[in-house]
DNA sequence: TGCATATATTCATGTAAACGTATATACGAA
DNA sequence: TTCGTATATACGTTTACATGAATATATGCA
């Protein structure tokens, strides 16, 4: 019961639920987060940290950065949640430009690189 | 995106998260839910007014009464919140708890009679 | 009309949550 | 170690929310 009320808890703000539809896309790191959705660096992470509290996001370090991504849901509602996030980004106009943002973001291949020494190594 | 979060507010309340799960079974009017709950009467309202405005519940009144219940859902959030009532319910310590005193007092058939007159006829 | 019951709403208050700003921490490179 | 970048956290303030208590509104009945 707990759970679920902070999961839903974490889903009744705007820039959280748009971090989880851009989070249902694909793996992201902080910066590209602050980028994505023009906000104070501060105030994402302290999203991120609600998200993370609810256990509807994990962390992993590479190097400097953080990226963060929805792990497999392991209830019923994060499952629902998952469907619903997945389902329905393709329906609201602000998360359709934060994804249209997210893909420019990867054509440009700039921004924070996944694994600075392979990345370098190609060079 | 707002409705949706709206919707996501209504539910990140212990509280109305308890009526919407009662509400998943059948209708209810207020005085109902006062008892199963053991709430004050005007905090029961106020709560039933944020997930009508969150348009989760419909009212409808039978002389002094006022019946709510929950509509067929005509959104994809909506219906999955539906569904998740309906299925983890019976998960839920506290809302198998409420469930239950309902049928008690559905057995009991006193309180608040869904028709005063033909039921007072039957007599 | 007046009364009783059911429900909604208002008011004042305490608490939680969101924010901007600034600062602290962690890591990599030099 | 020092510097620069990325991220997290602390502080103070403002806004939003939940609550109890009291009151207002609506309906049915005598």
């Amino acid at each position: 019961m707990k759970e679920d009320i902070a999961i839903f808890k974490a889903c009744s703000d705007e820039t959280r639920l748009r971090i989880l539809f851009l989070l249902s896309r694909r793996e992201l790191c902080v910066c590209e987060l602050v980028i994505l959705l023009d906000m104070p660096q501060g105030k994402i992470s302290r999203h991120l940290s609600v998200l993370k509290n609810a256990d509807l996001v994990c962390d992993r370090r590479d190097g400097t950065w953080i990226y963060y991504s929805m792990p497999k849901p392991d209830t019923s509602l994060k499952r629902r949640l998952h469907d619903y996030l997945k389902n329905d980004r393709a329906h609201m106009p602000i998360v359709v430009e934060d994804l249209k943002r997210l893909d420019k973001l990867a054509d440009q291949g700039k921004i924070c690189v996944p694994n600075p020494s392979t990345a370098l190594s190609r060079n």
